[in-house]
DNA sequence: GATAAATTTAACTGTCTGGTCCATTTACAC
DNA sequence: GTGTAAATGGACCAGACAGTTAAATTTATC
């Protein structure tokens, strides 16, 4: 109120300066490591702009220059998340194994990624609650999961064609099913805990679970 | 900055008045429905106040009257969704049935409930990002879903008497298998259409992936 | 019909937070 | 070395939003 004259913007004058080196691609990786933890943990509206800009050291300022706003690092968290997942899955070579083997390495294969990238995991649920709204404006995405429903749909055909696996399931119900039984123990993970004690990140409970999974879905195609 | 003298509250002296009749519990009830289709609609962070009070008739005060703060009403809302669930089941009386057409109820009336409540289903969503924080913070809720994995459990061993299921499957996963497949359908609604085009929203679709889910669960059980 | 308690309302505020402005430094071509 | 564009830094701002203040009006009670 007092020394309120001369307002034009007086500045500290910015004497401070320290050296530092210039690293495009680190910063903004630094970034989007930094974004996907906090939003993951706090999703879209709560995840906080400062925060992130303190968990890098690089300032606040930069997350705007290499993202434009908040959506657009929210994006880029997003289409990284899934384009990871994805060059996992394309590690998976099932094609030479049998299909009852096949589907074991992959129903666990799914589990498994879901237990150890819970981040993941909440990105998408952040995802769903907002609608999937930004899965829309990301063409990158639109093909992904797709990989992961062929891998089913071949896979099951081969396991009919040599009579281990009964006719007539839609391979859209097995993939569901296998992403559901991945998914839930993780997303639900905190509610499950609290209502009734089980604790899905302890290791004995996880690893019976995982051959509970692959069990369930086992029992769901064969004859 | 002109005529800010007299500064003390000037008012509009709320001449305006046109009776209203004291409806308290009305009241409550109206900005308990609000606010859940708020929460559930944006999270608790994406929330607004003022957006709750602009969808009842009555004012913001009356939210803060009645309920305290945001995370006091967040808190109602959710203790409101939960007994509210837990009221319908124990509308099904599963001791009478035999064992198998018991477990297709049950699984289908889980099936059903999520699909028939996504407010519900986003609500637990929700909580579950936050850890389950206000899950912890109500003593309401503590026993809620016990009473279901009793059902569980109860109906399983029944089944083993009778020798129409399986010895040494754990109820525990029982239960999480038909939770799972019903909340997953629901909550990954928007990722599942927008990644392969299926909408689980469609009559059809639901239809299809009901008996799907119910035909995973007896075979998972079953000898 | 007077007094207290309950209920409703509008205006107001302090803080938090995306996003911007302008200055400065680094990299690099020539 | 000098000019230029890209990269970085940090103060600053404007709007939004949870929560408050204080008064006004209605119901309940005796």
């Amino acid at each position: 109120m007092l020394n309120k004259i001369e307002s034009k913007r007086p500045r500290k004058a910015a004497a401070r300066s320290l050296s530092w080196t210039q690293d495009p691609e680190g910063v903004q990786r630094s970034i989007l490591a930094a974004a996907r933890i906090e939003f993951a943990e706090k999703g879209l509206s709560g995840a906080r702009i400062d925060e992130i800009a303190a968990r890098v050291a690089t300032a606040k300022r930069m997350i705007f220059y290499y993202f434009k706003d908040k959506q657009g690092l929210y994006i880029a968290v997003l289409e990284e998340a899934y384009a990871r997942i994805r060059a996992i899955e394309r590690t998976l070579d099932l094609a030479a194994v049998p299909p009852v083997e096949a589907l074991k390495i992959l129903v666990g294969f799914t589990f498994d990624y879901h237990a150890d990238h819970p981040d993941f995991v909440r990105l998408v649920m952040v995802e769903n609650i907002h609608h999937a709204r930004h899965l829309k404006l990301s063409a990158k995405i639109a093909d992904l999961n797709l990989s992961a429903m062929d891998m089913v749909r071949d896979l099951y055909a081969r396991g009919v064609a040599d009579g281990v696996f009964r006719d007539g399931v839609d391979p859209v119900d097995i993939h569901l099913t296998i992403s559901a039984l991945g998914f839930y123990n993780v997303s639900n993970r905190a509610s499950i805990q609290q209502v009734f004690g089980h604790d899905m990140g302890q290791a004995q409970a996880r690893a019976g679970r995982r051959a509970s999974v692959i069990d369930t879905v086992l029992r769901f195609v064969s004859r």
